[in-house]
DNA sequence: ACCTTTGCACTGACTGGTCAGTCTAAAAAC
DNA sequence: GTTTTTAGACTGACCAGTCAGTGCAAAGGT
């Protein structure tokens, strides 16, 4: 392969992304054993250690892995659309990615707000990426006079991205009977000052 | 009554509990250690046991003691007011309570949403109830015309818990020099729809 | 006044278990 | 024949929980 990497050392840290998110997301980080990030990937130990540095190493490549998605997702959701129509656009996608990335969802809600761990900084700048992406939307909005210029864009931003995430995840955790549409169309309600849809 | 022994014996519980409170909002339950509670409230490790059945019951009783006085302040915060200023009212009063009590706050945003912990099911009969007073008032609200008949007061409620809880720890974590002023205008503007204040 | 007892609050060394990370030799995959 | 994975024993650090013992203040006895 062009980077060095065979298709199934990639298969198994795949395997092992899937296990750890989901080990993490139910009981964080610090519960979470090594042996049972294996175990439920169904490889021995030592491949964990083969592929990943350590522990901490592993959970920071696996935020770089799913924050990488998102902004991904984000950026594309935004291509060429006018600002009133791109912010509700970015909420969208921030819904959509999370249905389809719950486990992801509900550990970055968990450890986004947490100081003092060792990952902390490498999830601060992820994080950072995030809204920058949706940062970028909201200012042309403010600009082309479709947002109020007294929107403040930090601020409006960050509370963008945190209420989709907590909405979203309060949705999966307690109350995964309700379809996805009204969760949409509630937090559409709820940003509506800012998407003026 | 409130005898010298038993006086002390409270003093050393709510050290017990400031000290637990910041050092799990800062690093998790699992990651923090009962030596490390310990010696933040300057007792023994023994004192802890001889205060609490085990730290897993500490964390328990931690979290009906914070959520305790949310509740009572979001009782205290309606009181009394029409359906409109209800809500706002809430808003307010969660804004105030997350001020002042940031350490509990950023652990309930950290570990809410957590599943398979031991004391899950506590925390979810918590959360049940502050957002039950919430929805009272959104009830209320709806009953009396002043809010959408077709709100889905459930989702309503938790939503607006949560959005509370999300902005207000962003701002406190990322942007903490931001005046409350500001987050307080931001979050009112968020909810509007629900708050039509 | 002066011991003596009682029991509460607390202490900190200790124990048993857990877990991240290491290592090896051999097999499997490519 | 090189890379990747296996199985699992092992180490050393760390940590929840225990327990025999200390200090002390109030009660009771003399």
């Amino acid at each position: 392969m062009t980077d060095g990497r065979s298709r199934r050392r990639e298969d198994t840290r795949q395997r092992l992304f899937e296990a750890a998110v989901e080990l993490i997301a139910e009981q964080g980080f610090s519960a979470t054993t090594v042996d049972d990030i294996a175990a439920r990937a169904g490889v021995a130990k030592g491949t964990v250690y083969y592929n990943f540095e350590s522990k901490t190493v592993l959970f920071e490549e696996l935020l770089r892995h799913g924050i990488g998605l998102l902004t991904a997702e984000f950026r594309a959701a935004v291509a060429g659309l006018p600002p009133r129509e791109a912010v509700a656009a970015l909420v969208r996608a921030e819904l959509e990615y999370i249905r389809r990335y719950r486990a992801f969802a509900q550990l970055l809600l968990s450890e986004m707000w947490r100081t003092n761990r060792e990952w902390q900084q490498t999830l601060r700048l992820l994080r950072g990426e995030a809204i920058e992406v949706i940062a970028e939307t909201v200012r042309a909005g403010v600009r082309s006079g479709d947002l109020p210029a007294d929107l403040d864009v930090r601020t409006a931003s960050s509370a963008l991205f945190g209420v989709g995430l907590v909405v979203a995840v309060d949705w999966l955790v307690f109350q995964p009977e309700r379809p996805i549409e009204d969760v949409q169309e509630a937090l559409l309600g709820i940003v509506r000052r800012v998407a003026q849809t």
